[in-house]
DNA sequence: GCGAAAGTTTGCCGGAGCTGAAAGTTCTCC
DNA sequence: GGAGAACTTTCAGCTCCGGCAAACTTTCGC
C-alpha cells in the first residue's frame, strides 16, 4: 500500500480541520476582497468553502476574524522568542528580535498577507479588529517586559513599550502593502524601530 | 418677563438632544458597569433612558459607540491645534502641545471618563473600539504631520508618529485609571512623550 | 478488522444588533 | 398660532451568533 509516512505525526482529522480553516479564510478574504465587507454574509463565506455557516461559527468567532486572527502566525512563538533574548539586549532591540521570525512566516505567506492588508485597508471597520488580534499579546508581553527590565509590573515602561511596539508593527504592515510589498517587510520594520530608538526626531528634508 | 437669554443661542431642541444622548451614555456606562457588557441590551440602555431603542441607534451607530465614543472631546479642535503649532516645533513636541486641552476637557469631565476607562479595562472587547474612535483622526493627523515636517505624505514617518502617539495616549489612559485618577492625566502623558523622545530606553533600576 | 469513544458537522431555533419606512409627536420660525 | 422641519416611535426584516441534540466521521482499544 502507498502510505504517507508525513502525514504520521498529525492525524487526519487535525488536517482536515486546517483545510477548514484555510478554506474559509481564503473564501472570505477573497470574497471581501471583490465585493467589501459590507456585502458579503457569512452564509457565502460558508457556501463558497462548503460548509454550512454554523461550522464557520466553529471556526471563527465572528465574521471579522476570519478576515484578521490568522492562525499561522501565532503569537505564542513570538512570546516564547522573546523570553529567549538574552537579558542584556535592551527591551525595544529585544522585541524588534523576536519579530523577526514571525516576519519570515507572514513573508512566505506573502499573497495572503498582503491580501489581507489590502482588505483591512479598504475596510476601515476591520482596522480595529487588527489591534484586537494583538490585545492578548500585549498583555502578555507587558508582563514580560517588566520582568525583563526588572520594573514592577504597574510600571508605565513596559505597557508603553508594548503599545508602541505594537503600534509602530501595524504601521509597518500597512505600508508594507500600501506598495504591494515591494520593499521587504523586515526593512519596514527595521526602519520604524529605528525610528523608535532615535526618539521619533523629525526627518531631515535633505 | 423673565427670560433667558443664555439659552438663546442654543434651542430647546438641541438641548434635548444632548440630554438624550448624555441620559443614553451615562445609563450605558453605569449598566455595563454593573453587569459587564455582555449582560446589558440596547434595549435596557433605551429603557433606562427613557427612550425606544430605535432612538438609540439615532444617537449611538453601535452599542459600544455609545461607552466609547465621547462628543465632547472631538478630535476636529484637536487637529485645529495641531496644525496651530508654531511649524518650528518639533512634531513629536507639537502632538503633546495640541493634546494639551484635549486632556484638560477630559480631566474637567474627570468622574466620567474614569468610569470610561475603567469599563474599558473590565471589557477588553472595547478596547480595539477606543482605537476606532480615533482612526479617524490618526489619518487626517498623518497628513497633517506630513505637510508640517515637510516630506511626501506616503512617507513612513508621519503614519508611525501618529500610530505611536495614539498607542502612547491610550496607555496613559488606561494607567490614569487603572490607579484611579491619583495621578493628573497631564502628568501621564508627559512621562510618556518623555519616553518617546528618548528613544525608549531600558528604565535604570536605582 | 470492528465496535465503542471522541470529535465534527449540521439543522433548528432564538436572542440580540442594526436599518429602512411610515406614522405620530414636538419644536421652530414666521 | 399654524405650516413645516426635526425628532421619536412602531414595526417589519435582515444578519450575526450561540446553544442544543441528532447524524456523521475519525480514532483508538482490542
Amino acid at each position: 500500500m502507498i502510505e504517507q509516512p508525513a502525514a504520521q505525526t498529525v492525524g487526519l482529522r487535525d488536517r482536515k480541520k486546517q483545510q477548514t480553516r484555510d478554506a474559509l479564510a481564503t473564501a472570505a478574504l477573497r470574497l471581501v476582497a471583490e465585493r467589501g465587507l459590507e456585502h458579503v454574509t457569512v452564509e457565502e463565506i460558508s457556501a463558497a468553502a462548503d460548509v454550512s455557516s454554523r461550522t464557520f461559527f466553529n471556526y471563527f468567532p465572528c465574521k471579522d476574524d476570519a478576515l484578521v486572527a490568522d492562525h499561522s502566525v501565532d503569537s505564542a512563538r513570538f512570546l516564547t522568542r522573546l523570553a529567549q533574548v538574552p537579558p542584556e539586549v535592551p527591551a525595544l532591540a529585544a522585541v524588534r528580535s523576536a519579530l523577526a521570525e514571525m516576519i519570515d512566516r507572514m513573508q512566505a505567506d506573502r499573497e495572503r498577507w498582503l491580501l489581507r492588508m489590502v482588505v483591512i485597508e479598504r475596510n476601515p471597520a476591520l482596522l480595529p479588529r487588527l489591534v484586537a488580534a494583538g490585545v492578548e499579546t500585549e498583555r502578555t508581553m507587558t508582563e514580560l517586559l517588566a520582568g525583563r527590565v526588572g520594573v514592577p509590573p504597574d510600571h508605565h515602561f513596559p505597557a508603553l513599550l508594548a503599545a508602541v511596539t505594537g503600534a509602530a508593527f501595524r504601521s509597518a504592515m500597512l505600508r508594507w502593502a500600501a506598495d504591494d510589498g515591494a520593499r521587504s517587510l523586515s526593512d519596514l520594520v527595521d526602519e520604524a524601530f529605528e525610528t523608535l530608538a532615535a526618539g521619533l526626531p523629525d526627518p531631515q528634508a535633505p
